[in-house]
DNA sequence: TTTATTGGCTTAACCCTTTTAGATTAGGGC
DNA sequence: GCCCTAATCTAAAAGGGTTAAGCCAATAAA
């Protein structure tokens, strides 16, 4: 185990016998000297065992390290279990590997650590969901660098996103094509609550940015323009995108009467929830009960029935964002489209 | 878009009219100001909009950065589909999360970039995996700081991890008490080829301390001790855990003749792979051909038939990994309890 | 031949903190 | 009023690199 301190370029130039510049330079910016004598350099370090500059060093001076950071809208625990997180996260990190850069996740949620201070480190941000009142994203904000947001809009910011009204306006048309006549909603995080809720009057309407407000806007206009009332008592705000809040909301939409005869769900995970709490009550799905998700994870087209959703192009949604950030393509707001999946849960 | 430049300490420093090393001892070392002067100063600070050291600066002088490294054995992308990597993620973030460190996930795709030097800034790693020939891993383990190495076990190094030979033969020997007589097994990265083949004789024993060998010679034995022939045309290598992958796999598998009524697959996405196979061929599982996986991710309770496998804690071996690094508890090699977890996929 | 350019390297200032060693101040005991 | 201790605070030296500016020799232009 070989814990020799490690060399530093200081020691290196001297036992090379140049100056430190010239180090500096073989690794930072070859048309500073001569080829012959950059090749030897690296050739020299490699055997000397210097792995080119220390990174808080190097970041320190050039106010740069190398490392994108992406701002989540939670724990990091939960967008690991989250598949539209992860696809996501998947397309982020295809972009960055390719361009040497280094990934950083930071933790959305607050009220934790008194800052470690790390937002000062990257040289750019993805920041991830809308962040009411993070002072962290205040803090991101301050520092004035480079910043893309994905899933909400903050003027003056650049964004990549979808057109969230437009797509659950477009899923809820199909819905009600298939002749229903009572529809519940399963919103994510449609107000401010840690439990399981419907939503009152007051909450009914919102123009916020928020993904769940812009796709909740979309299934009411569309149930409006079918004729059909809506009342918050159909509408229930699940708190988290949990499969266990998922059952527990669908269990209560499922025993108001009249029941229910279709359900839109604002994620795939709540329609799965629903599908379970469906067969523990013996309602036939899509037979007594018309079903759809949003976003279209890849367990959407494995399960029974399989589950009619808006597909995102979540991976490269990722590296949309990714890449505009990195080429500082900062300045328009960009919408990416989706595409309406109909499968068994919403039609015979 | 506040985009000034960001204040440092020695500016706030003579503001507040103290010493740079006053405002240091404020963010750092509580006991060496009195208390009265310390709020007095940190409130100042966050009028100003100091927001405490810059962490690069921090970084080079202490040399510590409050990072923790994750090493991958794949690319970042590939990482976030892997529902096993992302439940041993989780697993860890919240740890790191608890205890104020953010977590750095490193790419093990190695070839890529010519090092970014990243590897200077983490205070510690968690090595997920074998690292065969990885130069980063290389030089991680020059530099003398924490390391915990997971699924896999170097001489001298503290590590978490499963007995993956027992499992394995655990659940081999319960498929052979199905009265089976020609049994396949769809291994992961048996060998060093990007292609699904099968191995040869030579490829058939190896006591590398990697979890795919460790797997097959628990399947091995148990054939062996249960009077089956193991033939390397027997066994395929499949060098992804993908789904495609899996599917070639078993195709090939399941198209020999005579065909084998029992596969062993080293993954429960092999598994699942397999389960796609033998639907397009009309086979039928249980019945027809028994199945079991390894890992026991999610989906693997909701596929039909459900899926037999091998449970892991995944999460309690991040969090494990993470709490021991955390603790400088890295002296032995802990390994984590596994559950054979029946379903039918391998009995009727 | 003289002057201007260029190539190839070096010098030295600077990036922002932490921390050791030393200086200052306040308060207590005589 | 003086000395000593304890409590605070300050000065200055790292820590490892980057890069603007400068120097020198060799080549090109006049």
């Amino acid at each position: 185990m070989s814990t020799q301190k490690p060399l530093t370029l200081k020691k290196v130039a001297e036992i090379l016998n140049v100056s430190t510049a010239t180090i500096s330079n073989a690794f930072n910016r070859p048309d500073q000297l001569s080829a012959r004598l950059r090749e030897k350099l690296l050739a020299e370090c490699e055997r000397l065992g210097y792995h080119g500059p220390n990174i808080a060093a190097r970041s320190l001076r050039k106010g740069e390290s190398g490392v994108i950071a992406v701002l989540l809208t939670d724990s990091l625990a939960y967008h690991f279990t989250d598949p539209v997180a992860n696809q996501f996260l998947q397309g982020i990190s295809e972009v960055l590997e390719k361009n040497g850069k280094q990934l950083l996740m930071l933790s959305g949620a607050h009220g934790d650590a008194p800052s470690t201070g790390i937002e000062a480190l990257p040289d750019g941000f993805i920041i991830y969901g809308s962040q009411d009142h993070n002072p962290l994203f205040e803090r991101i904000i301050k520092q004035g660098k480079p910043i893309i947001t994905v899933d909400f809009d903050v003027p003056g910011f650049a964004s990549v996103n979808i057109d969230n009204y437009e797509a659950a306006y477009k899923i809820a048309e199909h819905v009600l094509e298939q002749s229903v006549s009572r529809v519940a909603i399963l919103g994510l995080r449609l107000i401010h609550s840690d439990r399981v809720c419907r939503i009152t009057h007051g909450e009914l309407y919102d123009e916020s940015e928020a993904v769940s407000r812009r796709r909740l806007n979309g299934y009411i206009d569309a149930l409006k323009d079918h004729q059909l009332d809506v009342t918050p008592d159909l509408i229930w705000h699940v708190p988290v995108n949990t499969h266990e809040a998922a059952v527990q909301a669908a269990r209560e939409a499922l025993m108001i009467s009249p029941r229910p005869d279709a359900i839109l769900c604002m994620t795939d995970k709540i329609a799965i929830g629903v599908m379970a709490a469906a067969k523990e009550l013996n309602i036939k799905i899509p037979e007594d009960l018309k079903l759809v998700g949003f976003d279209d994870i890849p367990e959407s087209s494995l399960v029974t029935p399989a589950l009619t959703s808006v597909h995102q192009h979540l991976k490269q949604k990722g590296e949309r964002a990714a890449t505009r950030l990195l080429n500082g393509a900062l300045t328009d707001k960009e919408i990416l489209d989706v595409k309406l999946v109909i499968r068994n849960s919403s039609c015979l």
